[in-house]
DNA sequence: TATCTATATGCACATACAGGCATGTATTAT
DNA sequence: ATAATACATGCCTGTATGTGCATATAGATA
């Protein structure tokens, strides 16, 4: 059974600045889990959850649970969304956009094969970790 | 001064039946008065009058008066407008929206060279009116 | 088994906002 | 000058929803 959304829900989906910074993400990184989420915009994670959560229900991302981590990614197989996703890359340019973005490609240096693997990691742990990181790579 | 509009307003604006279905007739006519749209739509006034102020406020719309009549206009200059209209054309596509753009086309009949003549018209007034110019016209 | 950990959710509160009604304003018509 | 018309706006009310806090659930780990 087809599921039907309505525009008015896509568009209420959309009409929140939190939200709007997630799907951003997502225009980056088609696919990421909920704790690189919430490291990047540092927004607390029931927060997060009950954003994916009315992004999910308008159509606009989906999910699929691995273990504990749930990787939501975004629906660009519907043509529409399509559409909309181009627009949303040409619309979300404020620099908070592009902050969320410079911490989120930090936060995805710590994956191992494309993959998270670590839970909710604080500002400071990041540069450690990523430091570490680097020295793995030396 | 430019003013400068924050994407989540205008997904605000968007975020609504009615304004949805207002922003819908102007895909169909770029250019059109209060009480067309009043006429379409069948909703009242001082609702519409307040809906049309939420979108030129998200730089959707802008208006202009001659006399007592007030004329709205899709703001299709703004590159972003412009795509984000485009999208819109290919996304309002319920029963509704068909319908709405059924009852605008009636009820620009009335116009003469291109500009409204009358004020709000009810349904049965419309009919016999469109007679009357059938009339005329042959 | 017990304990973390990643994520989701129920509840309380405050705010935003759409709808309804009445009324205001400004222009036109008589 | 008065009335009618086209449109805008202020106030009230109910509902929807974002936030914060606490807690639930479920899988992983020791």
């Amino acid at each position: 059974m087809i599921k039907l959304i309505k525009p008015t829900k896509v568009f209420k989906a959309l009409a929140d600045d939190t939200r709007l910074r997630i799907v951003n993400l997502f225009l980056k990184e088609r696919s990421l889990c909920v704790c690189e989420i919430v490291d990047a915009l540092r927004i607390p994670q029931y927060q997060i959850s009950k954003h994916l959560s009315v992004l999910r229900n308008a159509g606009l991302l989906d999910f699929e649970k691995r273990g504990t981590w749930a990787y939501y990614f975004i629906k660009i197989d519907e043509p529409l969304n399509r559409i909309l996703f181009s627009f949303l890359g040409k619309y979300l340019k404020n620099e908070i956009f592009q902050q969320d973005i410079m911490a989120l490609e930090n936060r995805l240096i710590l994956r191992e094969n494309g993959k998270c693997i670590v839970g909710l990691v604080s500002q400071g742990e990041l540069l450690k970790m990523i430091k570490e990181k680097a020295g793995q790579v030396l």
